[in-house]
DNA sequence: AACAGTCACGAAATCGATTTCGTGTTGAAA
DNA sequence: TTTCAACACGAAATCGATTTCGTGACTGTT
């Protein structure tokens, strides 16, 4: 109805020019305390805002920063985006984002759309396909370009930009020391095919805090997944063909998997098995029984990552070094690894 | 570093015109095909892209369409979230993601921020504290601008739009139906406050249900909750204190608290008691015992949402008449609600 | 030889806002 | 009376791309 007000507008309907008004909207001294005045009232009566579009043009930036994620329907990423939202939205930032679905190909078409003017910034978490083709031209030519790039999570080490990660590793270890402090002595392992960063600094957290404990690593009791989505199967199998006291998941739905797996199996957790995994989502917290995790502070990351990224847009281009940022991780202590009797004498 | 390739630089490299240089890329029959040629090539060699920005000033669309969320961290909003984008992404538009945070002040003002001309249409769901407030004002005003928007999920009946929603009534309806068919005698509900509109109209559809079956609604049976960061506690001990067979709860959080405040009091789900919810998240799939839902399509919500704004934005404003889009619900039994054996004869 | 019609390209307006320069008017100082 | 500064405002360039309109050079027709 109302196709919005513009500056050459309200200079015709106060029979002024367009550079007065723009100058009296911004309170210029060049213009006269009257005209400002008459202006003003009249901008606000009808209500005008600045175009955006327009402004991103003249300004060359767009006050708005990319987010391409893996997938979104993930407690851990969902609650980057919050993060990320939070400290994006409080430094008049608006965020854009897409979704690789862990596609290569997505991947890239995503960055070429965004970078084509639209944003200022990316911050992006590598899809899986991605990391397993090791293919990150898109990623460099962006860089090149001279766009601030920020890498959360699933990082990729031969690019050289700021990120933010977890320290995988000391998380799996502090896991795996806590099933051996709760008096566990064969632990196994539920993780990703090692091309997944993430999946295999974890498994190899594993094996540093077996090996701090001089225990011997049985390979037999890794259980590394190539298909998420069809895992349950394969790890209720793994857990009924295989003993042991302790399980360590990189995942909560590898844990609810397992814990389905030992019940099936007639034993219970944590009476018989304690299980402890990575991500500390909602299906975590309601459990029955709740589990045990290491928490990622996904919010914690996101608002990192965004600072990172707003502060390399906004500050003085002083360094051209790159930050790597380290979240710390947390034990959480539920009933999925509560001490065993056994152990606590 | 390349501070990236405009029309003007390749019209001065290959001293033609700017007009020529666009022309060419745009394939004009104006333009010799030896400098079309020519140019192409050069465009090609130096990856030249148009700048998104100056096209949305030009056209004065933008090709992004904003999308306001209450929340995010909740797998039915994260899900809308992915079918948005499918659609967006296939038909070429950008998603651009605001939270609310269900705070009335933070959709005022992403929804300032994203009118002025940064986006061509919006997607939202209202907060919890709009829909307690009644304030509808900056929807109006956005409308009354011109700009199209589709609310999803949780809409407002006074706002003329175009609308996507499921048929909560219906939905709780079919829940309940089921808990009487299994052969549930005394159906307790846990719903959420009235204010917010799918629990109203889920409490509604609950007791339609029991009227249909000839029940009486024992309002001491309906638990309604307002805090629902802090539900656990109150919803455990209103299991505690009443005697039931049957839990129908609007959300799958609730369902599990009902479902701990079922095994403290010494008796199990679903031998003693069936329980089933709205919302068919992850952790409904991975609860012990697999929870019973009504699935709310999610992702086919986001899509119909999408499909419609963007009709809407790009076909022939034929006619002004506003669609209300009801999407299906279905109902996924599992363990929760297995039949009870004293039903079975 | 004169005129019309292509062809191939450039100039300029446009989208909406900001900003740098000018410039006409006024009052005061010399 | 002349001159100069301050004042208040407008014209025009700019951001990057598209598009309308013109125009000079040829070609072809009679």
């Amino acid at each position: 109805m109302k196709p919005k007000l513009t500056l050459k507008q309200i200079a015709r309907e106060l029979d002024v020019s367009v550079s007065t008004v723009s100058k009296a909207l911004r309170d210029s001294v060049e213009i006269s305390e009257e005209t400002r005045q008459k202006i003003k009232a009249f901008a606000k009566l009808y209500n005008y805002k600045p175009n955006n579009i327009a402004l991103s043009l003249k300004n060359r930036k767009t006050k708005t920063i990319g987010l391409l994620l893996p997938e979104i329907v993930h407690d851990f990423f969902a609650t980057i985006i919050a993060g990320i939202e939070e400290v994006a939205n409080k430094r008049g930032y608006n965020v854009i984002i897409c979704l690789s679905n862990n596609s290569f190909d997505r991947e890239v078409m995503n960055m070429e759309m965004l970078a084509s003017g639209s944003i200022d910034g990316f911050i992006l978490s590598v899809a899986k396909e991605t990391q397993q083709k090791e293919d990150y031209h898109h990623l460099e030519e962006v860089i090149n370009q001279g766009m601030p790039v920020v890498l959360v999570d699933r990082v990729v080490d031969c690019i050289t930009c700021d990120k933010v990660i977890i320290d995988d590793m000391e998380g799996a270890r502090k896991a795996v020391q806590h099933l051996i402090d709760n008096g566990c002595r064969k632990i196994a392992a539920i993780t990703t095919v090692d091309y997944v960063s993430v999946g295999k600094l974890r498994t190899q957290g594993y094996a540093k805090a077996l090996k701090e404990n001089n225990r011997t690593v049985d390979e037999t009791l890794i259980l590394k997944i190539e298909d998420i989505d069809n895992s349950e199967q394969q790890i209720v199998n793994f857990v009924r063909d295989h003993d042991m006291d302790g399980i360590f998941a990189v995942n909560e739905h590898f844990s609810t998997s397992a814990i389905k797996g030992i019940n099936l199996k007639g034993l219970s957790v944590p009476g018989d098995v304690s299980v402890i995994s990575f991500s500390d989502g909602e299906l975590s917290k309601r459990f029955i029984p709740s589990l045990s995790t290491i928490n990622q502070h996904g919010a914690e990351m996101g608002r990192k990552a965004a600072d990172l990224l707003i502060d390399r847009l906004e500050l003085p281009v002083d360094d051209e070094k790159y930050q790597t940022n380290v979240i710390g991780t947390s034990l959480i202590v539920r009933e999925s690894s509560s001490i065993k009797s056994t152990a606590m004498f």
